[in-house]
DNA sequence: CTCGATGCAAAGGCTTTGCAGAAAC
DNA sequence: GTTTCTGCAAAGCCTTTGCATCGAG
């Protein structure tokens, strides 16, 4: 698929300008149409398939139903805040040291992991001490 | 819901007959029917939302696309076979360790977390050493 | 011409909801 | 009668696939 492939390419750039984000096929075919790269839902299914396929990009699950896709920089977890959903990366340092003991447990051969910490980030606790009184509470 | 709710009380009796077991909505259907307990799917999804509700089951995401269900009882995370589906559970323990690290570092406050590991359970280790040729690789 | 990339439309898989009937009180 | 639980059918939401076309080599 070297050859144009203009639609792959729209969705790594995007993914490169804006950093750390999991990315739902939605918002990368709303993404696409409002950047000029307008492109069928299915052409940005298949493009990610293929992009997930070649290695340069990884399905992750934050388990609100839809499937998001980022850059396969180094492999790291994710914590998303209860209140605004901001999302900030973890180590994955935080499970590989349990692991073995896992796998002498079940008899299982861990492959890979998958590991979503939900709370409150910085900004939201800040608002919560100043405000202590009725916050939003979403999960 | 006290009184009849035939199908809930169907549900939490299959639950802590089979102990540990992340239960989808089909599985529950099917072990209803194959119970003599038949019932309609979309009755089987009212009263699983009901007993999600009230507290009794807590809904897990293992993503293989569907929601699992589990009784409340102590949080543990799971284990998920990429080849035939089967699921363990996994003492949380292997998380718990690091937490504090993470909170330093993120200043996140950490309420909760998530952890699906998944690879290759013994029954399927043992059948890819007999026939080492093809196998389907799901991940 | 050949092959990958696209668009369009339709099918799939699982979840959820609308409505009416039945059962418990 | 009122409320809760069920069944049946249909809608929804997101993900996938079939097929014909287009464009580069």
């Amino acid at each position: 698929m070297g050859r144009r492939a203009r639609i792959a390419g729209a969705i790594v750039e995007l993914m490169e300008q804006r950093g750390l984000h999991a990315w739902t096929l939605d918002e990368l075919h709303a993404s696409l149409a409002s950047g000029g790269e307008g492109a069928d839902f299915s052409s940005v299914f298949r493009s990610v398939a293929r992009l997930e396929s070649l290695g340069s990009l990884r399905r992750v699950a934050l388990d609100d139903g839809k499937s998001r896709f980022e850059l396969d920089g180094e492999h790291h977890d994710h914590m998303i805040c209860d209140r605004c959903g901001a999302v900030a990366p973890v180590p994955c340092r935080v499970v590989d040291a349990g692991l073995g003991e896992v796998e002498a447990a079940t008899g299982f051969r861990v492959l890979d992991h998958r590991l979503v910490l939900s709370g409150v980030c910085p900004e939201c606790l800040a608002v919560e001490s100043e405000h202590p009184e009725g916050r939003a509470v979403r999960a």
